[in-house]
DNA sequence: GAGTGGTCTAGACCACGAT
DNA sequence: TCGTGGTCTAGACCACTCT
């Protein structure tokens, strides 16, 4: 087979991992015991070792030795995009309201600013096949000479509306989800005449040097949103 | 300072990039070219660039080059225990029944199975400080001489009651995540009079061969379940 | 054909752990 | 002191793209 020879290794040991060959615990043969069962030099089979790091499946303690993993039970990759974990993407989105506000202590909090820092909160609707289906909040600390275009709120996510102000990659966000039923304003907006529980997605971002710039409240009707997880799984990493 | 060179590499690409200097799309300087400018052998500057990619932020086509990639807005890490995404974590476990059944068309359909092929059915009910917090049914399909210890069943995590089959570096996961009001069966075993709604929390495990080899749902309490996640962010891989 | 990234080698020196 | 992993070099050959 073609298959390089460092993913040849990967390969291997992952076979000797998940047949139990090898335990969580177990040393792996030490680099250059592995290099003359490879037949393969010490750079090709530290490729390869690096490669399973990265996956999950060992780790090294310098000086000791390579060591299988214990594998990781709790962690996922979530995929979240306000506009498309709906059983249908949204197709609309009405602005309600752009406006600046004084903050609430939530927001002081949230936004980690003074109580006299104005904020801007942004209010729309996302509709699916004409029925709103998701009612969203977003709060950003106002700064002078903020270009506001309705336009650009109107259809940008979260992460676009404030990236305005950062470069994408400086963002790290957050999420928090719950479940909860909605208020009187809410059902009005979401059409909601019975008992209908909301999926509440919280997105907080914050900039390179951890300070929060953005608060994102949005409120799915339970009907038209579910969430879509995998174990945070290997095989993302550059081979193929 | 004492960084090795391919992680200096590394920052100095990151920040050009989050500074904004570097664009999506944009090509790198050739490796060669980079060899020179950081006064490195190939396989150093490599090095840098291999976690560059791993953390989402270059990618390269053979015969062309390096370049900047769009950063990924809707990836998450989600964290996951059915034992701990509560308020409080679970204290007290009360297993509620288990039971071999025939298969309804939801499981036959789930776990891929005849509708002859029997299914081990376990009920569970999660404490948190005295309070019944969760209702947690796991269905998996049931092969002879299977053993069924209730002691283990009692206290174990759903990935841990299936990996006594296989190895659990061996599992595949998929979390569907929504909110939904409990029926009457559900309010009496989670005392729930009022208005309140579920996180519904569907787990599906399977094999190295995309077998399914388990469902489970749990159903908690909505004031005693928020999820979390943050951006799938780089700084998981190796270097530090 | 010249340039690019992908793979690979056979050395080297270092800091660290075990003895 | 010896074995381990961590870093690094200066070459090499290949398949690929571009022109």
């Amino acid at each position: 087979m073609g298959l390089p020879i460092y993913l040849q290794i990967v390969e291997d040991i992952k076979e000797k991992i998940n047949s139990g060959e090898l335990k969580p615990g177990d040393a792996l043969y030490s680099e250059n015991t592995l290099c003359k069962t490879y037949n393969a030099s010490r750079m090709t089979v530290r490729k390869g070792l690096a490669i399973l790091a990265g996956e999950g499946y060992i780790y090294s303690i310098p000086g000791k030795g390579n060591f299988v993993k214990e594998p990781d039970s709790t962690t996922y990759t979530l995929y979240y995009d306000e506009k498309n974990n709906l059983i249908n993407s949204v197709d609309k989105t009405k602005l309600l309201e752009v406006n600046i506000i004084m903050p609430t202590s939530k927001l002081i909090e949230a936004l980690q600013i003074t109580k006299n820092k104005k904020v801007i909160m942004i209010r729309r609707l996302f509709y699916t096949d004409g029925e709103p289906v998701a009612y969203d909040l977003k709060y950003l600390p106002y700064y002078k000479g903020m270009p506001i275009v309705e336009k650009e709120i109107r259809y940008a996510t979260f992460p676009e509306i404030v990236s305005k102000k950062t470069s994408l990659f400086a963002i790290k966000k957050e999420l928090i989800i719950s479940a909860q039923m909605p208020d009187e304003e809410i059902r009005r907006h979401l059409n909601i005449y019975n008992e209908l529980p909301l999926m509440v997605v919280e997105q907080k971002l914050y900039d390179i040097e951890d300070k929060p710039i953005g608060l994102g409240i949005t409120y799915f009707r339970s009907d038209y949103c579910k969430l879509y997880a995998q174990a945070s799984f290997r095989d993302k990493t550059s081979h193929e």
